[in-house]
DNA sequence: CAAATAAAAGAGTTCTTTGTCTTTTTTTCC
DNA sequence: GGAAAAAAAGACAAAGAACTCTTTTATTTG
């Protein structure tokens, strides 16, 4: 469904969220230990984000990753986008090209439906909604 | 979604299915180009699944592939869980191994009604049905 | 200002998937 | 039985995804 990439990005912005609620930073260590990732994998890949504005960084000492306002209202939609491209969004399932509706492949009418609902899903889910849910461990984000 | 392997074997048996309703056989060359994918990657797959036998094969002059009336009714599912395993059925979003019910990502409950949709679709379409439509170019397999 | 800290950057490595090429086996048909 | 046809099999090659390691840059803090 999601590139690896894709699911450690989004397993780790939402646990910025969660850790950074009262204004504070969080280093890459401990996201990779709090969403159970390699370090460096994930790190190059906040490093994307962070060049394209999705989350927020600071090096030096007390330094780490955090959420803007605006980052923390961005949708999983935004980040799947930003990572595994639209593929997802508008893909063909059995991989043709041109398939539309006017040249649709078998499985065309049935796979909107399902992409509408996951776009739709995507779309409306934000960074920052889950951050109560996971600090009282009724979601989790590891193993 | 799927996996390259798994989208020409859809669309392989597809056209298998739509090219031998009148008990004939088609040879694997025509079949690559009926489906516009790579000629001895869609061979090694369709031996594989003959080997499973959900495709029907025979070797020598006048021989090629073809479908039982039991291969016929198999399922997309089928072909999807030959290839692919069932990750799409299964699998998490997010990539957590242990997630589930009592110990969900924040993306499982909306996920098992996407995943339950997609099953049902891939369950109850079964690789005859589409021949006719792909008969009269209302369903495509190429480009 | 020096030392320490933490992210950024860069340069690989490994593994898997995808795709190609060649040889072998089986079958048919003259 | 020999030639031709077609799938089966095996061995590689290329590309991409996933992951690792080392060095650099920026920032803070004593």
């Amino acid at each position: 469904m999601f590139s690896k990439a894709c699911e450690y990005a989004i397993r780790a912005l939402l646990f910025i969220a969660q850790k950074t609620v009262d204004g504070s930073k969080i280093g890459i260590k401990e996201i990779a230990k709090g969403i159970d990732s390699p370090e460096h994998f994930i790190a190059k890949i906040l490093q994307d984000l962070s060049r394209k504005g999705m989350v927020q960084s600071q090096k030096g000492p007390s330094g780490g990753f955090y959420l803007h306002q605006s980052s923390l209202n961005a949708s999983l939609a935004d980040v799947v986008r930003t990572i595994d491209g639209d593929s997802i969004f508008s893909g063909c399932a059995l991989g043709l090209k041109q398939c539309s509706e006017v040249k649709p492949c078998p499985l065309h009418h049935e796979f909107k439906k399902i992409r509408e609902n996951i776009s739709h899903m995507l779309q409306t889910a934000s960074l920052g909604e889950f951050s109560q849910q996971l600090e009282k461990s009724k979601l989790f984000l590891k193993r």
